[in-house]
Formats: C-alpha cells, sequence, structure tokens
RNA sequence: CGGGGCGUAGCGCAGCCUGGUAGCGUACCUGAAUGGGGUUCAGGUGGUCGGAGGUUCAAAUCCUCUCGCCCCGACCA
C-alpha cells in the first residue's frame, strides 16, 4: 500500500482530549478519529489492527469448535421483557422506537438473542453441545465514556454461547474457551492474567476475566506471587487473620464526649488511637432493609462482596435520613451497641478486636473499651474488607499485591438463568423435556488493540507486536525523484508481496526526518529504508522497530532479508 | 447524576479581565532552494470565535439560557 494514496492522517501533536497514551498514539497515527463521545470511526490503518485482532479471536474460536453467526444489532424489546432485563438493564441499554411504535434496544449483549435462536432450532440432545459467537459492534449507553476505545459506548466485541444439556458439559465448554481466550491473548503478544470475577449484571455462577496488565487499567488486580491467585479486586478474597490471644484484660465499656469528631481520622485523632483500634459502623440500604456494617476503622467495605452475601440484592450506603432513623444520631455517630432492630455485619477482621471505639449513636458521643460479645451481637461474620496490598491471600496466606489491569475479556457459567426463563429446552435421550445450560464469553476487539498499545509504546510512538501490525513492513524510499530508487521500490514491494507479506510504502515527496518520525509513530515491527545512498552501495537497510537494531542486505536479498527477520519477532 | 475545566482555522493555542469587527505555531496549497531524523524563504487557502437571546453606537470579549466535549467521583460486561 502506497501512503501517498492512503488515508493515514498522522498528527505531529496530541489532542487535547486524549489522556492516555493508547489513545493519543491512536489519534496521532491516523488510526481512529471520535464522532461524537464515546463513539469512533476506525480509519484503514486502525481497521487493519482491529481486523488483525479479529484475525486471531476467529481462528481460535473456530479451532475452540465454536461457529460463528451474525446476529442482529437491533433487538426487540419482548425478548428482553422475558428474562425482565428489560427493567433490570437500566439506563445503559439504548432504547429505540420504530415507526410502529414497537421498542426495541441495541445491543449491549446477545443473550437473549442467541437464546431465542437456540430454543427454536436446537430441539434434540443429539445437537448438543453448541457454541456460536459472532464478532460485532455492541452498544452501551456508558454513563461516562472514556480514554478512546478503552471506554466507548459504541465498541466491538467478539461474543460465544455456549449450550450443554447437563452443568458436567457447560463445565467442559467453558473450560474450553477458558483455554482458547489463553491462547488468543498469548498470540495477541499480549501480558495478561485470567482472574476470578463477579459476574455482575450478565449473571450466573462462576465467571474469570482476562486482564492485560498496564498501569492506566480501570480496574485493580489483586494477585498472589506465591500461589498465583488472582481475582478483580471486588471479588478477592482476605483470609481471616489469626485470633490475636490478648492478654490484656477486656476493660469496662465506656461513654466519652467525642465533639464533632464523626470521621474516623477525627475520632482517632481526638482520642489518640490508632486508626486500627476503632470499628466503622457503616449502615446500607440493602434492597429496602437497613443494615449494619463493621470494618476496622483502617479498612474499606468491598460492597460487591456485601451485595453477594446478602444474596444479590442492590446494596447502596444509607442515606442520611435512614441513617438518622436508624441511629437515632446524626451521620458519623452510628455504633453497634444497642442498636435496634437492625442487623449487623460484621468483618472478620473485627472479631480479633476487643477493647474498640464505636460510635454511641449520640450526637458528640462515641463508646470506648467497647468488646463484641459482650456489648453488642453481630448476626454475621464475613469476609467484607477490600483487599489492599500486604494482605494474607486467602489460598496460601503470602501477602497480596495489587496492580492494574484492562479487562479484555470475560468468561461466565450462567447455568440455566437464560434458558429457564425464555424456557430453551430439549429433549433428552429419554424423551423427557430438559432445560439446557448456558455459558457466555466476551472479548473487546477494539479494546484488545488499545490493551495492547498501551503495553506496547515508547516515546516515539507505537511498537506493534507482529501479530497484531497493520503492516508488518514499513518501507522508506528517500530521493523519490530518483527512477532507478524508484524502480528497485518497485521490485522489492513486488517481491514481498509474492511473499504474502504485507508493506506500507512510505512514496510520499517528504524529508527523510518526517518519513522517519512517522515511521516510528505507526510502528510497525521492520523499517526498511531504500535511498540514494544505500541504493549506490547495493544495499537495502532494516531497522527493527522494538530494539532499534539495524542491519543492511544486498537488493537481491532483500525480501527473503525480510522474511527471514520477521520470523523472529513476535 | 455531583464536582472541576474547556469550546476561537484540520491539530495545538493566544486574544476575553479593561468591548472597537480575529491572531500565532503547525498542517494544507503554489513557487524556489534544500535533500538520510519533523529544512528554509516567499506567496496563499481556510474561522457566522459551539448555538440562541439580551445589554450596547459597537460583542470572541459583558449578562442569561442552551448544546457539546474533557477530567475526577458515583456507576458499570
Amino acid at each position: 500500500m502506497r501512503l501517498s494514496k492512503y488515508l493515514v492522517p498522522t498528527l505531529r501533536e496530541d489532542p487535547a482530549e486524549a489522556e492516555i497514551v493508547s489513545h493519543r498514539l491512536m489519534l496521532r497515527a491516523g488510526m481512529i478519529r471520535r464522532t461524537a463521545a464515546g463513539i469512533y470511526s476506525y480509519l484503514p490503518i486502525g481497521l487493519r489492527a482491529l481486523r488483525k485482532v479479529e484475525g486471531i479471536v476467529r481462528g481460535e474460536m473456530d479451532r475452540a469448535g465454536a461457529q460463528e453467526v451474525f446476529l442482529p444489532v437491533l433487538s426487540p424489546s419482548e425478548l428482553w421483557r422475558e428474562t425482565g432485563r428489560w427493567e433490570v438493564y437500566g439506563r445503559e441499554l439504548m432504547r429505540i422506537r420504530d415507526r410502529h411504535d414497537r421498542d426495541f434496544c441495541l445491543g449491549p449483549t446477545h443473550e437473549e438473542v442467541i437464546t431465542d435462536l437456540v430454543r427454536r432450532d436446537v430441539r434434540s440432545w443429539r445437537q448438543f453441545p453448541v457454541n456460536l459467537y459472532q464478532i460485532q459492534t455492541k452498544f452501551r449507553d456508558e454513563i461516562r465514556p472514556r480514554f478512546g476505545l478503552m471506554r466507548g459506548r459504541e465498541f466491538g466485541m467478539k461474543d460465544a454461547y455456549s449450550f450443554d444439556r447437563d452443568e458436567a458439559g457447560a463445565e467442559e465448554s467453558y473450560r474450553a474457551m477458558f483455554a482458547a481466550y489463553t491462547r488468543i491473548f498469548e498470540r495477541c503478544g499480549l501480558r495478561f492474567k485470567a482472574v476470578e470475577a463477579d459476574s455482575g449484571q450478565i449473571g450466573g455462577s462462576f465467571s474469570h476475566e482476562f486482564m492485560v496488565l498496564a498501569d492506566t487499567g480501570e480496574d485493580a488486580v489483586v494477585t498472589c506471587t506465591s500461589c498465583g491467585y488472582g481475582a478483580n479486586l471486588e471479588k478477592a478474597q482476605v483470609a481471616a487473620p489469626a485470633r490475636e490471644t490478648s492478654s490484656a484484660a477486656a476493660r469496662a465499656c465506656t461513654r466519652v464526649a467525642t465533639p464533632a469528631a464523626r470521621t474516623i481520622e477525627e475520632v482517632a485523632a481526638f482520642l489518640g488511637l490508632p486508626a486500627n483500634r476503632l470499628v466503622k459502623t457503616l449502615l446500607f440500604d440493602a434492597g429496602g432493609e437497613v443494615v449494619a456494617v463493621l470494618v476496622r476503622g483502617d479498612h474499606q467495605v468491598n460492597e460487591t462482596k456485601l451485595k453477594n452475601l446478602l444474596g444479590g440484592r442492590e446494596v447502596a450506603p444509607a442515606t442520611p435520613a435512614q441513617i438518622e432513623k436508624a441511629t437515632g444520631a446524626p451521620v458519623g455517630f452510628a455504633g453497634p451497641v444497642g442498636l435496634e432492630g437492625v442487623r449487623v455485619i460484621a468483618d472478620r477482621h473485627v472479631e480479633s478486636l476487643a477493647n474498640f471505639v464505636v460510635g454511641a449513636n449520640a450526637a458528640d458521643a462515641h463508646f470506648v473499651d467497647v468488646c463484641h460479645g459482650r456489648d453488642f451481637t453481630v448476626t454475621t461474620w464475613a469476609d467484607l474488607k477490600s483487599a489492599e496490598p500486604g494482605d494474607p491471600c486467602a489460598k496460601c496466606g503470602q501477602p497480596l499485591e495489587i496492580v492494574r489491569g484492562i479487562e479484555v475479556g470475560h468468561v461466565f457459567k450462567l447455568g440455566t438463568k437464560y434458558t429457564q426463563a425464555m424456557k430453551a429446552t430439549y429433549l433428552d435421550e429419554e424423551g423427557k423435556e430438559q432445560v439446557s445450560v448456558m455459558g457466555c464469553y466476551g472479548i473487546g476487539t477494539g479494546r484488545t488493540v488499545a490493551a495492547s498499545i498501551e503495553q506496547n509504546n515508547d516515546a516515539d510512538g507505537i511498537v506493534w507486536p507482529l501479530p497484531l501490525a497493520p503492516f508488518p513492513v514499513h518501507l522508506v524510499t528517500l530521493s523519490e525523484t530518483d527512477a532507478a530508487v524508484r524502480a528497485e521500490a518497485e521490485r522489492f514491494v513486488a517481491d514481498l508481496e509474492r511473499r504474502g507479506i504485507e508493506v506500507l510504502w512510505d512514496d510520499r515527496e517528504e524529508r527523510p526526518g518526517v518519513k522517519f518520525k512517522d515511521a516510528d509513530l505507526l510502528g510497525m515491527p521492520l523499517r526498511v529504508t531504500l535511498g540514494g545512498k544505500s541504493y549506490a552501495r547495493g544495499v537495502g537497510e532494516l531497522r527493527v522497530r522494538r530494539t532499534g537494531e539495524k542491519s543492511e542486505a544486498p537488493l537481491a536479498e532483500l525480501a527473503a532479508t525480510v522474511a527471514a527477520l520477521l520470523a523472529t519477532l513476535i
């Protein structure tokens, strides 16, 4: 492809709107342009990178036995009403009405549509297992789209759905997809980790996220370097602490005045105690019921853990009015002692404490030397704190680390949540009707491109790993007016194309500096330079983008040398 | 939705406080020189200053409303 005829509008400066490196570089390299908030157009170079990811995904999905289909972008509301998600999904579901006033939505995911398809056409146990996938545009009306392709409202996604006769089959399908995803991200040249995740809105019993490790990632990933345990922060378990055998005798609980001291910091400072001697009492509205949650003063409540503990009910911090009603005191002085009619749920780290400080359910007052069991009763003990670096791993007890990650893939075991609701049944060997068991598996294709750039760039621009590179070879010709050089370049390009090697040829009448800068910015793995000077010596110059390593090859062997060099790159 | 910021040429910005009819860099076009890491000179194209209303002899500038965008938070496969 000749750059002089190719729409690659590179920018010399960073657009002001772009914050993170992948977004900046994709705009500067002329890969994408913003059309509206969270909605992007792909230009030729960007589309090529996307197609490379799609190609890898398609290859591995096919290899894993999944079959490609193509579902509509627009889904009728009736299907979503069957599963209740028309109401549950909320404002993120982009709703549309047609000219006959029928309700539709832009598909944010396709469980309903695929289940509808399967329930009609997969009727016999002989047809299982079945795994269908598509690579398609999704739309989710995100509250706050950001970071270019990283969190768009419209985005490319590969979504696959498996249907099995029973739980054991579903497990097998899940394992196959997990393995396929691992191969996909390995082939993309990404550094990633598969971690345990909360199953969230899609629902289901079990899931893993594939996280590309990058500091700009929106997710916090908890990892154990010792046993390999990994989980999204919202899911990460923390080992219960060893019970302290406190030699200090329990002292009698006393009430102290703590004027205007509401926050943990204020109370700790006022009493001259470290925050870990205090116990926070946080009130949550859990689907209408107000519950009290106790964690150590220096810990944070993990709302996802709380939600799961309460059977999946939506939880939100209680409003000031709810707090005052439940405690009889203004916000900032809640405590478990004498708290009537409210369930008390406590983190296990509170269990080992004695003689701690809690709010007194009265303005400007706290209790000190409080002991649980004696001064109040805990309804439920549970792991509720957010994991922090250094916390003991729930699997092996070694200290946990927290790193940032970009979620590029997610696999779910859905069970019968959708098949039950939509009556996707089949007849087994005995002619009995059974509900099929489902799994779903997603990969953000555009996000994978962005994640790759997050991991592969330097001060000069993108550094494509070979599998995702829009072109493996970037030819820079100098001396455009020199007919001999030009003829040699044409021979070289034809030679590469015969070998099936795609080449981007910068044949523009630009000065060398401009061409080299653009070549660095675009980041193709191998740059070949052909100019008057090297031509006179009968050689072409090669430069590896990632290492800067330079070499030369005689013109007659240039294409063969390129092919050999590419084989050594990843 | 709460907090903060920004809308002036394709991109990056100044001008606004203190009203007088728009400018810089870059990109783009033409010509000349140059020719191996964003070259130089000369000439040029391109903007209803996000939109609407108001104040005023006069509004990019002041006031009101509105739309859009970015960042933080809440939220989220």
